[in-house]
DNA sequence: ATATTGATATATCGGCTTGGCATATTGCTA
DNA sequence: TAGCAATATGCCAAGCCGATATATCAATAT
């Protein structure tokens, strides 16, 4: 998905500036989308060049400048016609499985290592999941995704709490000799 | 992870041309990262300058030329070094859930519509892994990978399909005044 | 006999994105 | 009073994807 269309959802919620609208991100699409700074401004310059939003200066009584965007009817169309077209679709791109595939070439104290923060990690997800997940006033959406989340990293810690001896055991003692 | 991490990594199994590297992304690496011929060529070409590979040209008996690459001693290293400061991180990125964030602005049809493709898709990588899991021959890392996606596969399935009903009666009837 | 497609193989280009950096002000804390 | 975090905007280098171009050969379809 765009960072551009996701610029006009949160609008959709919210007249932002650009810092609004990263924090937004940080809050509540952290778990399926990511943003920088350097995508969501030329994204909201870009938008409002095409007349999907307006901008309008409030001069910094303390604090610099705000430039507060709003949404137009035409970009809330745009918004609906993007949504509507867009595919469901999900990627994952995992470096530990990546460093996993090439296990055979690490010492075994750095296969542990990663092993370690692999756990650490999902341990943190799951922690934020399940305390976000507390909140009320959550949509029926937003709650399927964090359940979501939680059901997925249960999952992986269950996985990788049941087979991490048995990567150690088989690295330390290849059973066929790794080609390298 | 670097995508010339991933071509010193796919040279450390075989010498291989560019068009060979992006055949194993799709075969092997293809549920945690993928490349395209677009940053593996460029990578290639950077990796020979570095001295990380070396490059004979097979003139072609049939076909084009092939520039076959192979890894050097220093190579070898570097893949080494790199594989070991890689952190074990994994990165989600789903135009579903955020479609799902959006679900209150989507007509019904168009929303059902998400449910299915998104079924369809976790079905098909699940039906995908489980077929490549029978091989023989998979190294322990790879067999670790392969279980954990069928694991979390099911997790969303079951998922999916428990709260499927729940999501479509709650946007057709939504309980809070969804703010547009 | 001819046309189309799909596979093999290399490579570039535009545009988007990330992550780091620069800038500036305010308010809180050590 | 010095330093740091938060607020706020924006540039830039580097990296990557997707599309596109080029070329040959094999196999099938018309």
């Amino acid at each position: 998905m765009h960072v551009k269309t996701l610029c006009l959802g949160a609008l959709s919620i919210a007249d932002s500036t650009g810092y609004d609208i990263k924090k937004l991100f940080e809050a509540a699409f952290n778990h399926f989308q990511s943003a920088s700074y350097g995508s969501i401004y030329p994204s909201l310059r870009k938008l409002e060049e095409e007349g999907a939003v307006t901008c309008h200066v409030e001069p910094g009584d303390k604090h610099p400048d705000r430039k507060c965007f709003q949404l137009t009817e035409r970009g809330r169309e745009r918004l609906l016609s993007e949504l509507s077209e867009t595919p469901a679709t999900e990627l994952v791109r995992s470096d530990f499985l990546a460093l996993l595939f090439f296990a055979h070439l690490l010492p075994t104290g750095v296969l542990q290592q990663k092993l370690d923060e692999i756990e650490a990690h999902y341990d943190r997800e799951l922690t934020y999941l399940e305390s976000i997940c507390q909140e009320t006033g959550l949509s029926a959406g937003m709650r399927f995704g964090i359940e979501q989340g939680i059901a997925v990293y249960k999952a992986k810690l269950q996985h990788l709490r049941k087979h991490r001896e048995e990567l150690l055991i088989t690295h330390t003692a290849p059973a066929g000799q790794t080609q390298v």
